[in-house]
RNA sequence: GCGGGAGUGGUGGAACGGUAGACACGCCAGACUUAGGAUCUGGUGCCUCACGGCGUAGGGGUUCGACUCCCCUCUCCCGCACCA
């Protein structure tokens, strides 16, 4: 009976001889054999294999790859490897997200021009990443600071332009006074700029815009597209972002000027209880108030100005920054009322919000009381909510009330209120529904070098005029003999050959736009470009993008919920609105990995917690660092290194490898005569392992195999022994799932099982559904809800007959220790609850 | 302040409302060893000699049954932060 037992000598020799399997040296006998095999390629002609997009967010070059990268790369390969095994045609390409400031600081630091800084840290990143063994498809690659990549951001901006999308306009923006350059809304993070954490300042300069404003609805909308593929966070923080707000617009007359100023208000149920008028300090309003105001008013309001110009976007964010402002002397008119409102500037007010004008109700808005308090303002409740006066308490009352002291809307509810008055409004001329974003357009010039030119020329005659598409690219001028130096101004416009130019239209003597664009501008589209990275005639093939978009499958860090990830549904859209495209969101599933830190926080240097991903990989080989990064926990979490143990993962590493080099059985060998209960396990592995990788819970994937392994292990050496042709198909099993993780190990076990390369492709194992049928099932028997036995049962029992075996057990009579049954629940195979009276 | 998420062994983490702690790391013991930081085997939530009891941040609730659903509290993380 049952299977052979090895004998002592047998089981000495295999003990005495296990082998050392040394994964570094292996590493470097398959990445010839992987070039030459290019199992990863997509774009073979006549590939029947259905389509999947699978793409990782592509790097910034500044250097070699770091530990975040082999996260990111480690998980978006085992997705892009497993849709391959699957039998998919799955587009996985790499590119560079080349432009940005890092490489100028180089050339300005080091006297390296830009473009080798930059290409030298490509080609080590390149060389890294083929070492690393990621699953790209090397014959899609692209650089967003090749020429015959930005030509076609010139050519995204001029469409934007021709449909009034992009364009220039004078305002307050945010300037980084470190890196010499506006920054984009977005790219301000805690009143810091996001690139160099510099306190960022304001100033008011003209610049180019594209309208991301006008698509604020539908990116909101299309949202529900994306419910359930994207991580609900980025969903709200998106939402936030956009910040759509319902409320009303209403005109105020101001006395001694002839037009009458809108505000927008959410609150227009208390038009009632306003007290004050508020106009943004830096708004062109308030200049334009101040100059009819007396000379010691002006002179206040100045040095107001002055004062609040200076003033970081830090400290402005403060939160308990006591509010400012000047009186300008000046008188608002209610019109539910008549009331003078006195007119006041402030830094409490946006000017690029709304309409850059408040009424301020003291009572009923936290803001406007502290301002009423600070200026000894009245304060009129209009909303009885129930609470204290907030003239005492200093706490405004925001809730649902009876509105009072408010005319005609006296006795109505809020929610009745601010539908009653802004019909009334309406219908008197007055204000209407207004729906405000606090999304801003996209400011996209940069005043700096390693960019995109902007494709304008500025003509004395003819104004702003588009370069012809014909005369795309507007390269960058050599860099030799120009001062990258920042300095506030685009180094670009002192390259007078470059600069210089006639004009398209009438061909008299103009200059180009010295400014170059945000590099988020490159990276909004660039996914559109894998399909056809070598077409010189379109920015993309509009067949392969049918075949291709939208990407099935984006991997990248949470960093980029707002950014990138906005602008490049917003391109999307516009593509989509010009016929480029026929779909509207460019991501169908977001997956986004979390941090790799150390000791419990990020890594630094400045910290002394780096860890060196050169240094992981040449302790523990590729593989190793890999599964660690797969293993370490569910991928959105962070992980801390110190808590991982890629010694362990090697350790696992070698188990596997070792069994691949015991299987006895021949290439071929029928599995269906194999142990059967072996197979089984096989069997659900394999199936266990694809559920768990498609709900990206790569972890348990790895758990699956591991368990696999084990049980291996034991028929192997004390079960059927490692001629059984089901320790062939476990082994085999084991190699195609780890190929996912460890490809290296994957290969060489491959390889000792007898087959030729490569594992990569050799195609997921086929499952035999009828090994995945259990004959027999544990069933739990609990007593009030405690589990007091456990019964083997076959899987097709019925209820009554497990009733009767659970009532009759020994261990649930002595735990009824004589009480009557009230109840049975039974959930036949797995369960019985006897409840007791 | 507003919004979102999360609290499970010494650690990372598993668990369709149905066996809490899969799989690892670490640790302990053993085997093989001149040796071992290699390899293999076994053990490992807490209390208890045991029977058994207690355990998923804390407190309530729904349910035959709750890590899972609901309410309250605490703690931590993330995002937004004068957006009228």
């Amino acid at each position: 009976m049952g299977p052979t037992r090895m004998t002592d000598i047998e089981q000495e020799t295999r003990a005495g001889a296990r082998e050392e399997y040394d994964a570094i040296a292996v590493q470097e006998r398959w990445l010839s054999v992987w070039d030459e095999l290019a199992p990863f390629r997509s774009s073979d002609p006549g590939d029947e294999r259905p389509k999947r997009y699978v793409l990782d967010m592509f790097p910034y070059p500044s250097g070699d790859l770091h530990m975040g990268h082999a996260e990111a790369y480690a998980l978006g390969d085992v997705i892009a490897r497993y849709w391959v095994q699957r039998g998919y045609n799955v587009m996985h390409p790499i590119g560079w997200d080349a432009f940005g400031l890092p490489a100028e600081g180089a050339a300005i630091k080091r006297g390296v021009d830009p473009r080798d800084w930059t290409y030298a840290n490509i080609d080590q990143q390149r060389a890294s990443m083929r070492h690393y063994a990621c699953s790209f498809d090397w014959d899609r690659v692209l650089y967003t600071c090749d020429p015959g990549y930005y030509r076609w951001n010139q050519w995204l901006f001029l469409r934007l332009y021709e449909r009034g999308l992009a364009y220039r306009k004078p305002s307050q923006v945010n300037w980084c006074p470190y890196d010499q350059t506006v920054l984009a809304n977005e790219q301000v993070v805690g009143g810091r700029c996001e690139r160099c954490d510099t306190p960022v300042t304001k100033k008011k300069l003209t610049q180019w815009y594209f309208k991301i404003t006008e698509y604020a609805d539908r990116l909101l909308e299309d949202m529900t597209q994306l419910e359930g593929a994207w991580p609900e966070k980025v969903l709200t923080m998106q939402r936030n972002w956009i910040g759509r707000s319902t409320g009303a617009d209403v005109s105020f007359v101001i006395e001694g000027r002839d037009e009458p100023v809108t505000i927008y208000t959410t609150r227009p149920d208390t038009l009632f209880g306003a007290t004050f008028f508020v106009v943004a300090a830096d708004s062109d309003l308030a200049a334009e108030l101040v100059a009819e105001a007396p000379g010691e008013v002006r002179e206040r309001f100045a040095s107001y100005l002055a004062q609040v110009q200076g003033t970081s976007e830090i400290d402005r964010l403060s939160s308990e920054r006591p509010k400012t402002g000047v009186f300008l002397q000046r008188y608002a008119i209610n019109p539910v009322n008549g009331e003078r409102l006195p007119i006041y500037v402030s830094d409490y007010v946006l000017a690029d919000y709304g309409h850059g004008a408040i009424m301020g109700v003291p009572a009923h808005d936290q803001r406007d009381l502290d301002f009423a308090r600070a200026f000894g303002l009245a304060v009129r409740v209009v909303v009885d909510t129930g609470e204290p006066d907030p003239a005492e308490t200093g706490v405004a009352t925001t809730g649902d009330g009876v509105l009072v002291n408010s005319g005609e809307l006296d006795g109505l509810r809020k929610a009745e209120a601010i539908e009653r008055i802004t019909q009334l409004l309406a219908a008197r001329g007055l204000g209407r529904p207004a729906v405000t974003y606090r999304l801003r357009d996209w400011l996209i010039s940069r005043q700096r070098y390693w960019g995109t030119p902007i494709p304008i020329v500025h003509c004395p005659s003819c104004g702003e005029v588009p370069v012809p598409d014909d005369a795309l690219p507007v390269r960058l001028p050599r860099v030799e003999g120009l001062d990258l130096t920042p300095k506030g101004s685009s180094p670009l416009g002192a390259a007078q050959e470059w600069v210089n130019v006639a004009c398209p239209r009438c061909a008299g003597p103009a200059r180009r736009d010295p400014d170059t664009m945000d590099t988020f501008v490159d990276s909004s589209w660039y996914y559109l470009r894998f399909c056809s990275p070598g077409r010189e005639d379109v920015p993309f093939d509009a067949e392969a993008v049918r075949t291709w978009l939208p990407v099935d499958q984006y991997v990248g860090g949470v960093t980029h919920a707002i950014l990138h990830l906005l602008y490049s549904r917003f391109v999307t859209k516009v593509l989509h609105d010009l016929g480029y495209l026929d779909f509207t969101e460019p991501f169908t599933r977001l997956l986004n990995q979390g941090m790799v830190i150390m000791n419990g926080s990020a890594m630094s240097k400045s910290r002394g917690n780096l860890v060196r991903l050169s240094d992981e990989l040449s302790a523990h080989g590729v593989d190793a660092v890999r599964l660690s990064m797969v293993f370490a926990g569910p991928p959105e979490d962070d992980i801390d290194w110190a808590d991982v143990s890629p010694a362990g993962s090697a350790r696992f590493l070698g188990r596997a490898w070792r069994l691949a080099g015991e299987v006895a059985s021949p290439v071929g060998a029928d599995p269906s005569t194999g142990d059967l209960e072996l197979r089984k396990l096989t069997h659900r592995a394999v199936q266990d392992t694809a559920v768990a990788v498609e709900a990206f819970r790569f972890n348990v994937a790895v758990a699956k195999i591991m368990e696999l392994v084990n049980a291996t292990r034991k028929v192997v050496d004390t079960g059927a022994g490692p001629a059984d042709p089901a320790v062939r198909e476990a082994v085999e099993a084991v190699a195609v799932m780890l190929s996912l993780m460890a490809p290296y190990t994957a290969e060489e076990m491959w390889a000792r099982l007898g087959h030729a390369p490569s594992v990569a492709r050799a195609g997921w194992p086929a499952l035999d559904e009828a090994l995945l049928v259990r004959e027999s099932v544990t069933c739990v028997v609990q007593v009030a809800g405690k589990v007091r036995d456990r019964l083997e049962v076959p899987p097709g029992i019925d209820e009554d007959e497990l009733r009767t075996q659970a009532l009759a057990s020994a261990a649930v009579q002595r735990a009824l220790d004589g009480r009557g049954v009230r109840t049975v629940i039974v959930r036949a195979p797995r369960l019985v609850n006897v409840v007791p009276v």
